[in-house]
DNA sequence: TCTGTGCAGTGACAATTGTCACTACCTCAC
DNA sequence: GTGAGGTAGTGACAATTGTCACTGCACAGA
């Protein structure tokens, strides 16, 4: 099975065709760095899928898709993402991914999604799927909670959020760890993470 | 001393007028979470000085500076930030920015750094200055770190990172160490959110 | 060969973080 | 008034994280 990779980063292009090439029956046909350059690579090269980036610049992953789906109808596409929020997910189903791959994900989950819609199947992974309501989640924080994931989000440490929002240590520790339950992530950090992604969007 | 809050996140609005109001000399003339709403703030209102944040959707933090720059030269302006980076600092600072207000700063320094500013000093805190190389830096750091960096910025622990990229999780611990201390910050957490704001802008 | 330098690793440690059970207080509804 | 539900807090704990000193190894240059 022929895999194109494209992602802006060079650095996650190699680290992902180092886990992949694990597989035997996965061989990585092409990379590229942009969706300009991810087409003109599928006009020249013979490719069963397409691992997409969704954040990229210039063009990004989903005006890719659009393009890559309206010309290459029959190349599978799977996103690639780290956080999927609603918003997202939905346009790149709406505009014809095949399924979502998580970068946190485990190489073997990767090589299992893979496989199964190079069969067909269209995959979301449960991860994908639970923030589907992510987004009503984020904004089914309550205000305090909010204004403590801002503080977290500038990289604050507990004991100085408390001390900026006038609150106990052991409130702000409790108050993260209802967010993280809330919003199925593991550490302060992932937090930090999904608030910037979020934010880089728009909305 | 009369201020313009600029922000497009309403909370972080909120929590600096609580935060700056502690001084008394200091009085917030308004807020605006759009660079459009701010300059039609100024054509109606006197204002000493404008806390504008560089990242803001729509019209963002520089042009909105420029525009402010070009109708209003007498109007102080303050850069609200995370985390500066060498190109961004640069450009405020050629279009006209008087400082830069790190989000992360204590209040007390931050009500300091407003009150230099409007004694008409320029004033780029000491972290600023020093993420002034952090470009360098950032691209300084070894191949390997850097690909430590990527897992940790997808959300990854020590542990998880270790296996992915096949070294002990002691290795990754002193990795993550060491680039904390060349980056100035402090925990992971910080390093994932430098991460994503380069990231977010682009390069 | 010897030396120095850089990289990967180990083990110990202290601090921070995340979880959990349980308390105290407030307020709203009944 | 009483109880239910929400919010802030405490204390104990286990796990994770960050730091540091030190080892072992490879490799380049004198």
């Amino acid at each position: 099975m022929k895999l194109l990779l494209v992602d802006d980063d060079a650095l996650v292009l190699e680290s992902l065709e180092i886990l992949l090439s694990e597989d035997p029956s996965i061989v990585i046909a092409g990379k590229a760095e942009q969706g300009a350059q991810a087409l003109s690579f599928l006009q020249n090269h013979p490719v069963d899928m397409v691992l997409l980036d969704i954040q990229m610049p210039v063009m990004d992953g989903i005006e890719t898709l659009q393009r890559i789906r309206a010309e290459f109808p029959r190349v599978k596409i799977l996103m690639l993402t780290t956080f999927a929020d609603y918003r997202t997910l939905h346009r790149c189903l709406e505009s014809g991914a095949s399924g979502f791959l998580l970068k946190s994900d485990s190489t073997e989950k990767q090589i299992l999604t893979i496989k199964a819609v190079h069969q067909g199947l269209p995959v979301i992974s449960e991860q994908a799927l639970r923030s589907f309501s992510e987004d009503q989640l984020f904004s089914d924080l309550k205000e305090r909670e909010q204004e403590v994931l801002m503080q977290l989000a500038q990289g604050l440490s507990n004991k100085e959020i408390a001390i900026r929002l006038c609150m106990s240590e052991g409130t702000v520790r409790n108050m993260i760890s209802v967010m993280l339950d809330k919003l199925d992530l593991r550490d302060r950090t992932q937090l930090a993470i999904a608030y910037w992604q979020r934010k880089s969007r728009g909305r």
